[in-house]
RNA sequence: CGCGGGGUGGAGCAGUUGGCAGCUCGUUGGGCUCAUAACCCAAAGGUCGUAAGUUCGAGUCUUACCCCCGCAACCA
C-alpha cells in the first residue's frame, strides 16, 4: 500500500488582498506535495481561510455587508487565485464551514468536561473606535497602535485554556522530538520567549464581538482565534463528524507549513490542544521565512507591495513559482527586487534552460532529421562524466527536497543544467558532424536528450508547464518520464523531436521590465 | 542587560564538526557558432562589522562593542 503524506498550509486571514507572501507559502506547499506525489506517496494537501474575528466583522461593517458576505467574496477570490496558480489542493477549508463549526464546539465541550477550560477575567487596553484590545507592549506611546487614539484599560469575562497544566509534558515532548520544528532557530525563539519563562494560560473567548464560533455552554462568548483556527487541520478531515474516514486515513499530518510569525501557536498551543484531545501530533512543522523588500517589510503605505497576479500575468506561472522557490532561503528572510526577478528569469530560465532545449532540438533536427538516436555504438570521453553528474545531482536534489530545502534543490538542478551546456562545448557536435563521426554524434545527441528528459522530471514540481513542454518538444511520453526512470536511459527508439521549438522562456528586455514591475508595485 | 536573526569581493547569498575564502549575477579578456546577442573558458575584485582572546591555525570558538531586521503571549 502507498504511504500517505498529509501536508497543510496555514489558513489565511482574508483581511485584504492576498499578496506575494501568501502566494509563496501556497507555492511551497504545492511544490512539496507534487514532489511527494511523484515519489509515490498518496498525498493530501489542505489549505483554507480563517474567516472569523473582530477584524473581519469590522471590515464587513465598513462595506455595509454581513461578515458572511464578506468572507464569501474573499473565499471566491482565494479559489480564483489558487486556480490561476494551479495549486493542487485536495481540500479547502473555511472556518465558517458547518462541519468545522460543529466539530470545534464539540472540541470545546471535551475541554470543558476535562476541566482544561475555565472562566476568568481578561484585562487589556481597549480602543473604542477600533473595538479592539491591545497588550501593554503593543501600544505605541500608550496609544492605539492602529489609530493613535486613547485606549482604556478594560476587563471582560473570558474563558481560558489551562496551558500551565501541560507545560511539563510539552517540554518533555521537545526533548524527545528536537526536530519537530524546523528551522531550529524558530524553535529556539519560542523556547526562549515563551516556554522557558513558563507558559501562561490562553484566553480563548471574547464577548465584545460575535463573529465567531459560539461557546457551546455560554452563547454570549465566541471563540477567539486559535482554538478555532488551529483545529482546522483535523476538522477538515472530518474529525468528530459523521464521516471521519479521511481523518483516520491521513492524521497525523506529515508537515504543517506555516509562516514564521505563527510558529508560536503551532509550536505551543497546537501540540497541547492535540495532546489534551488524546490525538497524535503532526510529524513536523516548517516555519518558512518572509519575503522582504529593499525598504523593509511589504507595506501598502510604503508602496512596495507586489501581488502574484502581476508576475504571473506578464511572466507566466512557472517563472513566478520558480523565482519564489529559488529566492527563498530555508531559514532566512529573502529580498525581492524587480532587478533580481528579471535577471534570474533571463539567466536561469531563458539562457540556461530554455536555450539548452533550443540548441538540442536544433541539432537533433539538423543532424538526424529530428529523430533522437538510441542505438549507440561509440561514445565520447565526456559522456561518462555527464552521466556521473546526473547521478550525483539527482541524489543531491532528492536529499534537499526530502528536507524541504527547495532553493537548494533548485540550485543543484541548475548545476546539472550548466554541466549539460558545458557538455555541448566539450563534445563540439558541429565538429563531429563535419568530420563524419556519426557514431559519436549519436551518443552526444542521445545524452543531451536524456539530460533534458531528466531535467524535466526533476523540475516538474514547480516548472509544471515548462517541464511538460520540454517533454513534448522532445517527443517523449509522460509515462516515459516518471521519477523512477531517472536512474536509466529511457528514450524509446524512433522518438521524434518537434520541428520548430518555441522558446520555453523568451528573453526579457531588462530595463523595460524592471520599470514595469516597479510601476505595478507603486500602483498597488 | 527582553528574545531571535543578520553584518563575507559592485549586488544578492553559501560557507554543517576551526585547516589554503566559495556560488550566482555584474565587470574585463578570450573561445565557439548548435542555440533565445544565448553557451563555454579565464581574469580582476574580499584585512569575512569593530576590538581583544583561545589555538600550531578562526569567517567558523569565547568576550566586549557598533550597526541593520524581525518578534515580544491572549495581536490572525
Amino acid at each position: 500500500m502507498k504511504e500517505k503524506f498529509y501536508i497543510t498550509t496555514p489558513i489565511y486571514y482574508p483581511s485584504g488582498k492576498f499578496h506575494i507572501g501568501t502566494a509563496y507559502c501556497e507555492t511551497l506547499t504545492d511544490c512539496i506535495k507534487r514532489y511527494k506525489t511523484l515519489r509515490g506517496y498518496e498525498t493530501y494537501m489542505l489549505t483554507g481561510l480563517d474567516e472569523h474575528g473582530q477584524k473581519i466583522q469590522t471590515l464587513a461593517n465598513k462595506n455595509n455587508i454581513t461578515p458572511q458576505e464578506y468572507v464569501n467574496d474573499m473565499a471566491e477570490k482565494a479559489l480564483k487565485l489558487w486556480e490561476l496558480m494551479d495549486i493542487q489542493y485536495d481540500n479547502f477549508i473555511r472556518t465558517t464551514d458547518e462541519k468545522h463549526y460543529k466539530a470545534v464546539q464539540k472540541i470545546v465541550q471535551i475541554f470543558l468536561e476535562k476541566g482544561d477550560i475555565y472562566k476568568g477575567t481578561y484585562e487589556g487596553w481597549y480602543c473604542m473606535p477600533c473595538e479592539n484590545y491591545f497588550t501593554e507592549t503593543q501600544l505605541k506611546d500608550g496609544k492605539c497602535p492602529d489609530c493613535g487614539r486613547e485606549v482604556k484599560k478594560m476587563q471582560e469575562e473570558s474563558y481560558f485554556f489551562n496551558m500551565k497544566k501541560y507545560e511539563k509534558w510539552l517540554k518533555k515532548f521537545y526533548q524527545e522530538n528536537p526536530d519537530f520544528i524546523v528551522p531550529e532557530s524558530r524553535k529556539n525563539e519560542i523556547f526562549k520567549n515563551f516556554i522557558d519563562p513558563g507558559l501562561e494560560d490562553l484566553c480563548i473567548s471574547r464577548c465584545t464581538f460575535d463573529w465567531g464560533i459560539q461557546m457551546p455552554n455560554d452563547p454570549k462568548h465566541v471563540l477567539y482565534v486559535w482554538l478555532d483556527a488551529l483545529t482546522n487541520y483535523i476538522t477538515a478531515l472530518g474529525y468528530l463528524s459523521e464521516d471521519d474516514t479521511e481523518f483516520k486515513k491521513y492524521w497525523p499530518a506529515d508537515l504543517h507549513v506555516v509562516g514564521k510569525e505563527i510558529i508560536r501557536f503551532h509550536g505551543i498551543y497546537w501540540p497541547i490542544f492535540l495532546h489534551a484531545l488524546g490525538l497524535e501530533l503532526p510529524k513536523k512543522i516548517y516555519a518558512h521565512s518572509w519575503i522582504v523588500m529593499k525598504d523593509g517589510k511589504m507595506s501598502k503605505s510604503v508602496g512596495n507591495v507586489i501581488y502574484p497576479e502581476t508576475l504571473i500575468e506578464r511572466y507566466g506561472l512557472d517563472a513566478t513559482k520558480y523565482y519564489l522557490l529559488r529566492l527563498m532561503n530555508f531559514a532566512q528572510d529573502s529580498m525581492f527586487t524587480p532587478e533580481d526577478f528579471i535577471e534570474r528569469y533571463n539567466s536561469d530560465l531563458a539562457n540556461d534552460l530554455g536555450n539548452l532545449l533550443s540548441r538540442t532540438i536544433g541539432m537533433i533536427n539538423k543532424y538526424f532529421e529530428g529523430t533522437i538516436p538510441t542505438e549507440i555504438t561509440e561514445t565520447t570521453e565526456y559522456d561518462k562524466e555527464l552521466q556521473k553528474t546526473a547521478q550525483e545531482q539527482i541524489t543531491k536534489i532528492e536529499q534537499e527536497m526530502d528536507t524541504y530545502h527547495i532553493s537548494n534543490a533548485i540550485q543543484e538542478l541548475w548545476k546539472y543544467i550548466s554541466r549539460t551546456n558545458k557538455y555541448i562545448d566539450e563534445t563540439q557536435p558541429w565538429i563531429l558532424s563535419k568530420n563524419g563521426e556519426t557514431e559519436k554524434l549519436k551518443s552526444v545527441m542521445n545524452n543531451l536528450a536524456e539530460s533534458l528528459r531528466k531535467i524535466a522530471i526533476l523540475s516538474s514540481p514547480y516548472l509544471v508547464n515548462s517541464s511538460k513542454q520540454i517533454l513534448e518538444s522532445l517527443g517523449i511520453k509522460k509515462e516515459d518520464a516518471t521519477w523512477e526512470t531517472l536512474q536509466t536511459n529511457n528514450i524509446k527508439k524512433g522518438t521524434q523531436v518537434t520541428k520548430q521549438c518555441e522558446p520555453l522562456f523568451k528573453r526579457l528586455e531588462k530595463e523595460e521590465e524592471i520599470e514595469y514591475i516597479k510601476t505595478k508595485m507603486k500602483k498597488s
